[in-house]
DNA sequence: ATAGGTTTTGTCAAGCTTTTGTACAT
DNA sequence: ATGTACAAAAGCTTGACAAAACCTAT
C-alpha cells in the first residue's frame, strides 16, 4: 500500500506490519525459543496471534516488548517483575477510550456545580489509574478545556473558578507530605503576578511520583522572596512557571541572575517563547513528561 | 511545561515501580542481603512488599532509604539510632494509591496493632479521597473483612477490638459536631443487645455529608430509652440498627409501635430477614447508598 | 467566639532527633568516654537517655553541652564549676501547652518550611479539637500573625507562601464535600482583584458546620460571573470578600445592585468601612461568629 | 585505669522454598 | 507446539556466634 490511492479501489485495511515465527523473533532479540514461550506461559509477556496451523506469529510491537524485557532483566529486576514493567505499557495504552469518556463527565460535573459527582468521578478516577494518567489524561485536559471554553466566552468564569478550586483541592489533598522523604528537594513557585497554579502543583506532584521533595510556594512569588528561600533551603532545582510571555519577558534578566546562583528550570505556557540563557532549563512539555525529564536529568548528575 | 495538556497523549508509564528483589537491593547499596534482612528484623527498617512465593520486593525508594542509612552509620550512629532516623520519614511517604491495596494495608496495620501507621493511612487516605469513598471502599470493607476472618478463627478478638477501637475513634472524630446545623435530624441508636455500632456510625457520617442532623445514642439502647429520646427531640427519622435476625424478631412488636410513633427505619445485617410493618424501612443497602436514599425520601417530603 | 476548649492540651511534637551512644560522643568532643561517665556521675553534666538494653544515648544538645565544659575548663575554672555553668543550659527546653502554644508552634513550623511537622500540628489539632477552634484559635490567628510579621518585613514573602500554600491545602480538605446536603445553599467568591481566600474558606466552612451548603468559586470573581452564578443556582445567600477597602468602594453600585437581587452579605477586612446599601449584611466579625450570626438569621427566616 | 560481664551488630550456617532458564517427551 | 520436569541460582527463616562497644564496680 502506498500513500496514494489514485483509484477508487477497496484498501485492504490489514495492517502492514510483518508477522513472523517465533525462530525469527528469537534472532531478532537473541532470546531463545523456549525462553519465549516460558515468558509468554509465565508472565503473559507476549500474546502472538497464530497462523492456522497453530504457529505463534509476532509483529514488530512484540519485539520491543522482548528488548524493553531484556533491558529490565539487565537493570536487575527478576523477571516476573521485568515482564511486569515490559508489559505495562500494553495495559495503561488500552485506557484512552475511559479517560476520555471520564473527562467529558468531570467537565460536565464541574459546569453544573455538582460538587457530589465531581468528587464521585474523581475518586474513580483514582482508584483505577495511576496518579500520572488522571493528571495528565483527564484533569490537565479538563482544565485546558474549561479554559478554552471560557476564552470563546462558552462558560461563566464562576464556572472556570468553581472548578479551578475543586481541583485544586483535590491536588492539595494529594500533595499532603510531598516535602518528606529522601530525594532531591525541589523548590516550586508561580512568577510575580502569575495565579495560575494548577499546572505547577500537577508538575510538582509528577516530581514527588519521581522521588523528588517538594518545596511548594505557591502563585505570585516575587523573585528576591524565592531566592531567599532557595538559600535557606537549597533545593537541588528552582522551578518557575509563567502563563503569560510579558510575564517572563520582564523578568528577564532577573532569571538569568537567579539561573546563575541556582539550577533552574522555567515552565508554564510562556516557557516556550521566553529567551533566557541556555543554562535554564524551558519546560515545554506536559507536567508528566517533564518531570520525567527533569529526574532523568538529576539522575545523571548524581549518579 | 504548560497548564495543560493539549492532546490526548499515551503517558510513558513511568510510574510503574519497579520490584526488585533483595539480590538487586544488595548489589545498588553495597549492603549484604544477610545484612538487609536484619535491619528489617532489627529496626524495621525496610517493608518490603512480598511476591506470592514470600520473597522481598523492594522499591526505588527503600534504595534511597539504605543510602540514607548508611549516611547515619557513617556519621557515626549506632545502627539502631541510624534505623530510626533514616526511617523516620516514611509515615506520610509510604501512601498506598489505590483504594484496595489501601484496604489491605490499613488491615495489616490493624492487625499488627500497629497504630501510628494505621493512623497514617487513615490520614493519607482522608487528604486523597472522599470521605464516603473512604467509609465505602476501604473502612466498612476492611472491618467486614475482619468480621469474617475472626469468624473463621483466623484472627483473635483482641485484634478485632483493636481494629474496631481505633476506627471507632476515627470515625467518631469524624462526627465531631454531627448533631449541629439546619438540616432534618436523624436520631439513631443501636437495637437492644446489639454492640456493633460502626455501620451505625458511618451511616450517621454519611447523613451528617447530606446536610442531616445526628443523634446518636450508640450501642445497646432499650427501645423504651429511644422512644424517650425521640419525643423529646422530635427527629424527622427515628434509626435503629441490629445484626442479629433474632434480636429483631424478638422486638418486632416494640418496634412496629414505635414505627406507628414516628418515621421509622431498620438497618444492619439483620434488616433483610425481619418482617416488620410496611410502613418502616429497611436498610438493607450499604451505609452510603441508604444515606441517599432517605435523603432522597426526606427532600419529597419537605420540598 | 464560642467553642474553646477550655483544657490545656499537650501538643506533642515528635522531632527524630539522632541518638548515638558514648563512643560517638566521645569521638565528636575528643573527651574519653570513661571521662564522659564521670562527670555525668560527678556532677550531673549529662542525663543520657538509655537504650533498652542499658546503653547511654546521646542527642546533639549533649555535644553542645560538653563543649561548653571543655570551655568553661579551658577558661580555668573548676571541673565541678564548669559543669554547673555548664549544664544551665539545660532547662531552656520546654513543653508548648495549649492552643496558643500551638499557633507558635504551627507558625515556627511554617516558618521554617517545615511541612511534616506542621500536618503533624494540623493533624493533632483536629485530633483534639472542633473544627471551629481550630480554625479561630490557630489557624486564623496564625495566618494574621504571618501577615502582620510579613507587613513588618520579619518574615519573606516566600514564608508566607509556603504557609498559606500548606493551610488551603489543608482547609480545602475539610471543605470537600461542602456543597452537598440538605440545607441551604451559601454563594461564596473573592471580589474582582481579592487573592485572599483562606478567611471566606474559613468562613464557608463554618457556615458548613451549620448546616448550609456551600459553593465556592474562589478568588478574583467579577460580580457578573457571580451574579450568573448566582442566577444558576439560586442560593439562600451570596457572600462576597474583600481584604482591600478600595476594591469595595470601586464597587459600590455594583454590589448594591447585586444585593437587590439576591440575600447579600459583604466580608473580609474592607467589609467594616464600606458604605453600601443597608439591607447588604455586613460581615465584621469572626468567620465562626459572622456564620453563627448568618444561620441565627436563616433560621429565623424560614422556621 | 582495670577487670569482668552485657549489649549491640555484622556475619554465617543449615535446611527448606521459590524462581527461572533449559531440556525433554509427547 | 505443548506440557512437564529439572536443576541451578537466589531467597527465606531460625538460630547462633564473635568482635566491638559499652556497662558497673573496684
Amino acid at each position: 500500500m502506498s500513500n496514494i490511492c489514485p483509484d477508487p479501489v477497496i484498501i485492504t485495511v490489514v495492517s502492514v506490519e510483518s508477522r513472523f515465527r517465533i525462530g525469527e523473533l528469537s534472532r531478532r532479540s537473541g532470546v531463545s525459543p523456549d525462553l519465549l514461550r516460558a515468558w509468554e506461559r509465565r508472565y503473559g509477556l507476549l500474546r502472538p496471534s497464530r497462523s492456522s496451523g497453530g504457529l505463534r506469529l509476532y509483529s514488530e510491537e512484540d519485539v520491543l516488548r522482548v528488548e524493553a524485557m531484556q533491558e529490565q532483566l539487565a537493570a536487575g529486576l527478576a523477571a516476573a517483575e521485568a515482564a511486569r514493567v515490559a508489559s505495562s505499557r500494553r495495559d495503561e495504552a488500552a485506557a484512552p477510550a475511559d479517560t476520555t469518556e471520564a473527562r467529558d463527565e468531570l467537565a460536565g460535573a464541574l459546569l453544573a456545580y455538582d460538587e457530589a459527582r465531581a468528587h464521585a468521578i474523581f475518586d474513580t478516577l483514582m482508584a483505577r489509574f495511576a496518579l500520572e494518567t488522571v493528571l495528565g489524561e483527564v484533569v490537565l485536559p479538563c482544565l485546558h478545556d474549561l479554559g478554552e471554553r471560557w476564552e470563546r466566552g462558552e462558560i461563566s468564569v464562576a464556572q472556570e473558578h468553581f472548578a479551578s478550586a475543586l481541583l485544586r483541592g483535590r491536588l492539595l489533598g494529594l500533595a499532603r507530605g510531598w516535602g518528606q522523604g529522601l530525594g532531591p528537594t525541589a523548590l516550586l513557585a508561580c512568577a510575580p503576578g502569575e495565579q495560575h497554579d494548577l499546572g505547577l502543583i500537577a508538575y510538582g506532584l509528577a516530581l514527588k511520583a519521581r522521588g523528588w521533595r517538594i518545596l511548594y510556594l505557591g502563585p505570585d512569588t516575587p523573585l528576591e522572596s524565592l531566592a531567599d528561600a532557595a538559600r535557606s533551603a537549597q533545593p537541588d532545582r528552582v522551578v518557575v512557571s509563567a502563563v503569560s510571555p510579558a510575564t517572563l519577558d520582564a523578568l528577564g534578566q532577573s532569571l538569568n541572575d537567579l539561573g546563575r546562583e541556582f539550577p533552574l528550570a522555567v515552565g508554564g505556557a510562556a516557557a516556550g517563547d521566553a529567551h533566557l540563557d541556555d543554562s535554564i532549563l524551558m519546560l515545554t512539555g506536559t507536567p508528566v513528561e517533564e518531570a520525567e525529564r527533569l529526574t532523568s536529568l538529576q539522575r545523571s548528575r548524581q549518579p
